[in-house]
RNA sequence: GCCGGGAUGGUGAAACUGGUAGACACGCAUGGUUUAGGACCAUGUGCCGUAAGGUGUGAGGGUUCGAGUCCCUCUCCCGGCACCA
């Protein structure tokens, strides 16, 4: 029977050439438009968007080709679901990463990013995804960044964008300031290099008023888990309460005089007639510990650190204050457990016991976080426990675990019973937290508060390639006061007829490092009429952050060739194609870019310019393919580029392999074992249906069994393709493929036009479901046997159905076990083997089950239909 | 420290609501075909054992007729956050 089926094997082999067809398809469908939806008419929308490649120039690496492999499967595998699936591309090459590669190589940004759009699209292109290379774009394209720039001005103009002096993270080797979600491990995420701290005054967007929706909004939104965990904790917000301590005790050696003692928390109405410096306020998320409050402690960069010292004490912390803005964050580090600190000298007078504590100033206190001062409460803090250790500060008790003793080794951080707690003893920690909150609250002396770790957007960069900041600045303007708004005298944005403010080519764009973009060379281009009085003024010379780019982006697409609007998108075809439907990534960008195009989103919705909040309604995070356990990155001189594997095996083959590395979630180690294994499999589908057209099959209950091995294959692989578990859907395509060649060993050949349905439809069926993964050989099987006179792509056919009563088997293997253990199986029809009676039976005749069973007793038998039976004996 | 995710053959990995652990591949071995190599085809392949059989999913304990899967304790690895009060 076998040889039948091998003369073919051998007649076929070698038939599958990947050189011959992959080219010819990929023009085929770029002339016929395949892949480009009608934007304007499409029935069923589907937005299918993966992140946009920062395209270093060395090109597409293995690690871009995975994740855009994988992307680009959902897509093609939508669109045979019957929706007219938009996958668009695009370059994200503005911004620094960009710039430092030119400046490796010694080339203007400019003509490196010419050339590494060609290379890229073309790679992009081999690999075989299904873009709609109509509508590209790329973020350093004036066309685009007009847009970036227009989005700046309005975020200037609803107050959104402001300037303040700032202490900022400045990389010294990109000589630029960092947004802190750009800051790893103290270090540039970019370079490596420690960053350091510098005062610089700086463009913000107020992203912190979006942060209670920012945190809310991702409940109702199907994103990975692990990016929105990443997201709470960014966003980091903790309930707590504001307490003011009122200051007693000499207030010293500053000029200011004031007169705190007075204040000391009798009167009626304290707030108001307390001078501020009167009272220190702190945060705590523990107000429950607050009688446990020995001492408080401001940060060193605190305004009034200085103005309570007293006169003995002054020097002592004026030294303390510059050796710890002396040290760089990484000391500030590692000397964490250090916990140095100085007295001021200054008293604060505890409001709900009135005692009478010293303030302390340590570096452990973060001025960015709360109000820059903390109590100490040193029982209950570890920190603080540390901290009076060494400075010998006194310890209270005051919440107790149930029923153990504190052994005072370490502070107690956790719940329990309050004690030495005034007429609050005795209260859990839950109630006391609720008790004493109000309690401040009814009495004036603090208010209940929540606390975020988010904190503005820093949006200036102090670099030559990115989109110039459209603001304008005008001295005279500023003199008088005027100005756009309130706060900000002196500054207009650029005039939106005016946009974009082209970025003017400068030699020597390379970063200065005095804190000033390059742009501020070129004089001509800085010098520029005042939008209000027509005066002398000077442009904005920073450029913005790439991650504004990089923010509103899948808004263009769908956008592109409409005629420019007074806005970047057509308000009816982005009703119709948006938000997002699938945006597919890497989750190294959960803080950062997801966060930042959120934002933006709300407030495009917020101005009544879109009608949703959130821009991707499903995010997939897809794994990395990293090499020998590590990520690819030029530093580790570990890239690896598909060029060579796509020439030689093919991009089908490459990327099958890819998918079926390992969940797509997961990622994986990139080896080039096993990429011939892949290649011969196609190989093996190529001869299946390319040599074995017309068979019959030689009894109908082949043919039956085939049709049910047809509905089971499309079952297992749709419901793996739903859920994009590319892997195991080619495993089960593989079983499939094994299974129709054993059938075909079994059938018999014939001449001419006879041919037999189950068959036919089988091979149908396999070329429809191997389609998403090898576009090209799915493309020219089904041209070349079912192609009808006009072209119709088999990536516009149909996905295959299956009907569940068909994937049942006929007969099953039901395990026997005694005891629990293994002794053998019986088959059975499926009707007999839901009969536990049919089933003994069968099993008791099985010789290792009757052996087993011999001078037992028989205790019970557990059947489950068609399952399993398992007797019990003993 | 906190929050996630993991740990299954020589390797990558499968295993639906607890029900034949290792599907599907890679690799390896043997045989066939081939002038040779490669490619291709067939068979085998968790471990110990000639076999019968035993044993086996990071470690230990538990629940159950039955545990990779559920519960408790612990170890290690990867990712994120981190003096956030």
């Amino acid at each position: 029977m076998r040889h039948v089926g091998l003369k073919w094997v051998m007649a076929a082999q070698f038939a599958y050439k990947h050189s011959a067809i992959e080219k010819k398809w990929q023009k085929r469908w770029r002339k016929e438009k395949t892949f480009s939806p009608d934007i304007a008419k499409a029935k069923k929308p589907y937005y299918n968007l993966m992140m946009f490649p920062y395209p270093s120039a060395e090109g597409m690496h293995v690690g871009n080709m995975y994740a855009f492999t994988g992307a680009d499967i959902w897509g093609r595998y939508q669109r045979m679901r019957g929706f007219d699936v938009f996958e668009p591309m695009g370059l994200d090459g503005f911004g620094i990463h960009s710039e430092n590669y030119a400046i490796r190589i010694g080339e203007h940004p400019t003509a490196v990013s010419k050339r590494t759009q060609k290379r890229f699209y073309e790679q992009l292109e081999r690999a075989g995804g299904s873009f709609d290379w109509t509508r590209t774009l790329e973020t350093y394209d004036p066309a685009y960044y007009k847009w970036t720039q227009w989005v700046f001005v309005q975020m200037f103009k609803k107050g959104l964008a402001y300037r303040k002096k700032a202490q900022v993270n400045w990389c010294p080797s990109c000589k630029t300031v960092l947004a802190d979600e750009q800051v790893i491990n103290e270090e540039c995420e970019r370079c490596n290099t420690k960053v350091v701290d510098r005062e610089l005054e700086q463009w913000f967007f107020k992203i912190t008023d979006y942060a209670d929706r920012l945190l809310n909004n991702l409940d109702k939104i199907d994103w990975s888990e692990k990016v929105k965990i990443a997201q709470r904790n960014w966003i980091g917000r903790s309930q707590g309460v504001l307490i003011q301590f009122s200051l007693a005790g000499p207030v010293g050696s500053s000029s200011r005089s004031t007169s705190s003692l007075s204040a000391a928390g009798t009167q009626r109405d304290p707030l108001r007639s307390r001078h501020p410096q009167d009272y220190v306020e702190i945060f705590g998320t523990r107000p429950d510990t607050i009688f446990g409050t020995t001492f408080l402690v401001l940060a060193p960069e605190h305004p009034l650190s200085l103005e309570i010292s007293t006169r003995g004490q002054i020097q002592k912390v004026k030294q303390y204050i510059k050796t710890s803005q002396k040290k760089s964050n990484e000391e500030r580090m590692a000397k964490a457990r250090g916990k140095t600190g100085v007295f001021t000298g200054a008293y604060a007078v505890n409001p709900f016991n009135n005692e009478k504590i010293p303030i302390w100033i340590a570096d452990y206190v973060l001025l960015s976080y709360g109000t820059g001062v903390v109590m100490g409460v040193p029982a209950h803090d570890q920190r603080d426990f540390e901290f009076a250790k060494k400075h010998k500060l006194p310890i209270r008790e005051v919440i107790r675990s149930k029923g153990e003793k504190w052994n005072r080794k370490q502070a107690f951080e956790g719940e329990g019973v309050l004690v030495n707690s005034g007429k609050f003893s005795g209260l859990s920690s839950r109630e006391a937290i609720e008790k004493i909150s109000n309690h401040a609250q009814k009495n004036r002396i603090g208010q209940r508060k929540v606390q975020y770790h988010l904190r503005d957007w820093l949006i200036s960069r102090q670099r030559y390639w990115g989109p110039p900041i459209p603001m304008i600045y005008c001295e005279k303007c500023a003199k008088g006061g005027k100005g756009e708004h309130k706060g900000m005298a002196g500054w207009y944005p650029v005039p939106e007829k005016d946009l974009p403010v082209k970025l003017p080519h400068i030699k020597n764009y390379q970063p200065k490092g005095a804190g000033e973009s390059p742009l501020a060379l070129d004089k001509t281009w800085v010098k520029v009429a005042c939008p209000e009085c027509q005066s002398v003024a000077r442009r904005e010379t920073d450029v913005s952050d790439t991650f504004l780019d990089s923010a509103w982006y899948y808004l263009r697409y769908p956008n592109i060739g409409k005629k420019d609007d007074a806005i970047p998108w057509n308000r009816q075809v982005t009703k119709k194609w948006l938000p997002v439907n699938m945006y597919i990534g890497g989750a190294e960008h959960a803080v950062l870019h997801l966060m930042y195009s959120r934002f933006l989103a709300m407030a495009f919705h917020d101005w009544g310019l879109i009608d949703f909040e959130e821009p991707f309604t499903r995010f997939y995070a897809h794994g990395l393919l990293i090499k020998d356990g590590d990520k690819m990155s030029k530093s580790r001189g570990n890239v690896v580029v598909p060029d060579t594997y796509i020439k030689k095996h093919g991009a089908d083959t490459v990327r099958s392999y890819f998918m079926f590395l390992g969940p797509f979630d997961q990622g994986g180690d990139f080896r080039d074992t096993g990429i011939a294994g892949m290649n011969r499999f196609y190989g093996r589908v190529w001869d299946l249906v390319t040599g074995t057209q017309n068979l019959i099959l030689d009894n109908t209950g082949d043919a039956k069994a085939t049709y049910v091995r047809i509905h089971q294959a499309i079952k297992r692989v749709t419901e793996d393709m739903e859920n994009l578990r590319y892997n195991r859907a080619i495993a089960g395509i593989m079983e499939y493929v094994n299974f129709l060649q054993d059938m075909r060993g079994k059938g018999v050949p014939t001449k001419g036009k006879m041919r037999c349905t189950e068959w036919e439809e089988a091979l149908q069926t396999l070329v429809k479901l191997v389609a998403p993964f090898a576009p090209h050989i799915a493309e020219e099987l089904w041209q070349s046997n079912w192609g009808g006179k006009k072209f119709v792509s088999v990536h516009l056919q149909a996905w295959p159905e299956f009907s569940p009563e068909l994937t049942l088997e006929l007969t099953l293997e039901i395990p026997v076990q005694v005891n629990g253990k293994l002794r053998g199986t019986v088959r059975l029809d499926r009707e007999q083997a839901g009969s536990q009676k049919a089933v003994e039976k069968e099993a008791r005749k099985l010789e290792g089950v009757s052996r087993h069973l011999k001078g037992k007793k028989g205790k019970k038998v557990i059947f489950v239909p068609e399952r399993l039976l398992n007797f019990v004996v003993s």
